[in-house]
Parts: C-alpha cells; structure tokens; sequence
DNA sequence: CTCTGTGCAAAAGATTTGCAAGGTG
DNA sequence: CACCTTGCAAATCTTTTGCACAGAG
C-alpha cells in the first residue's frame, strides 16, 4: 500500500466532514474547508474525500441524485427528505445477517448492503 | 395532471426499458431505442425516461454510480457487482413493514425504502 | 532528495434546458 | 389549431485528470 502523507489540506477535508453534521456533499465539503484553508481547490477535496473513504476513515453514502460523506463509519441506515432533501440516520439496526443470507442464497459475496428511506419529515410536513 | 401524448418516442422508450434486462442505464436505453428511432435525441430519451417513471410506467433505481431504469414494477431489492457492475434482483422479500416502523418511531412520513446489496457475483468470483 | 500531494484549468460524463419546428389529439 | 413533444446544441453540474510546482518524510 502506497505511503500516505498527512498535509493539511487532508487533515482539514478529514475535520470538516466531522463537523458538518447532515452527512454533506463534496461541494459542502468543499466550501466549508475553504474557510480553514482558504486556498484549497476543488480537485484536492475531490481527491482527499476518495482518499479517505479508500482508507475507511469516512463513509460513502449514496443516495438518490449524489454522493454524500458521512463520519459515523458503524454500518447504519439513512432517511432523505425529498422535499428538503436533509439526510438522518435512522433508529433501525443494521441487519447483518441479510448479507449472510444473501450469500448463501446465491453464490455471490456479498459484502454489505446500503439501504435508503424516503418520504417527507416532519419538519416539511409541518409546512 | 397534465395531458400526455403517446408518441413514437415515448413508446420506443417504454419498450426499450422492458426489452433490456440488466437494468439499463439511460445510455443504454439511448442506443437500444436509436435502433429501432434513428433519430431519437439524447435529451428525448432522458426526458421520457423522466416521464414515465414520474407516471410509474417504470421505475427509477439508484445503485451506485449511475441511474438506472426497471421495468419490474413490485418493489425489490437489488445487488449490485462491485467488479463488473452488473445489476440484478436478489430473492429476499420486500420488507413492507419497515417502513410503517420507521414512520411510527421518528414522526416521519415514510413512503419507501431501497437496499443495494454490494459484492462480487459468481461469475467475477471465478476469475 | 524522492515521491506524494496540491492548484489550476481543462476534460469528461451524465443530465437538463432553451428554442424553433414538428406532430398529436 | 392548441399545445405537448422533439431535435439539436448549449448549458449545468459533478467529478476526474494532466501537468508543473510545492512540500512532507
């Protein structure tokens, strides 16, 4: 495995998805660490957030229409809003068994499985 | 509700995403349908993709990556192969319930929920 | 000193959109 | 004949990449 530095461009991408809370995109990312690092470009956020990811030191979490980053790495469900498309963890245990499961059923290894809840919180319904 | 046409198109479309089975994505869609329309445009086939599947002629599916379109209607779930990025369904039932206790637990309203099994299928595993 | 990482800008890939012309009901 | 739909091209948006230079170990 290749040697990683730690400059400061990676430790600033690496805090800012900590504390940026609703699981934010790259362009939050982006825009937050620029208050950090003023000079920081796009491309080495891009760069810095596939970098960690590879290394499990964030998720990758997909949802309907992009890519977002999340910093709790214990395997775990989302719910987006699709009025407000705010993301939240949801009180529903991961279900490890299913990808047992799965494999036994099929053949194929199954590593994990990602699932998705939509609807409309209770904020937006209040509207 | 605004009227809809049936035109060549939209019917070549509609087709089109029944005919491929590996969940195909909008490309694919585009060179299968200018098979049979030689001149259908990118953008018409996006724009009905859009609109069949926001009339539920089809359905919508977000895998990792890149959308991609079903034409199997019942909700399922789905797993996707890290290595050559096939799609296909996966024999674990749709879990009704979830959602009810999901929208009982958080106050939300939820409509839906969608898993994306991840790993290495049969075939990519042998070689 | 070596090699990874950065900034910048250009490129790539997916999807949407403005507009004038065409076709459906 | 109203107005939905199409083709085309340009525009958007997200993400990746080539390159020369900077900087970490």
């Amino acid at each position: 495995m290749k040697q990683k530095r730690n400059t400061l461009q990676r430790k600033t991408v690496f805090e800012t998805v900590g504390e940026l809370h609703g699981h934010p995109t790259a362009n939050q990312v982006y825009l937050k660490a620029r208050e950090k690092c003023p000079k920081i470009s796009r491309g080495t956020v891009y760069r810095n957030l596939n970098v960690l990811s590879d290394d499990g030191r964030i998720k990758r979490i997909k949802v309907p229409g992009i890519v977002r980053y999340d910093s709790k790495l214990e395997p775990h469900y989302h719910f987006i809003c699709t009025v407000c498309h705010n993301v939240s963890d949801v009180p529903i245990p991961y279900q490890f068994q299913l990808n047992d499961r799965l494999s036994k059923d099929t053949g194929f290894k199954v590593n994990l499985h990602r699932t998705v809840f939509e609807g409309i919180c209770e904020k937006c319904r209040k509207e």
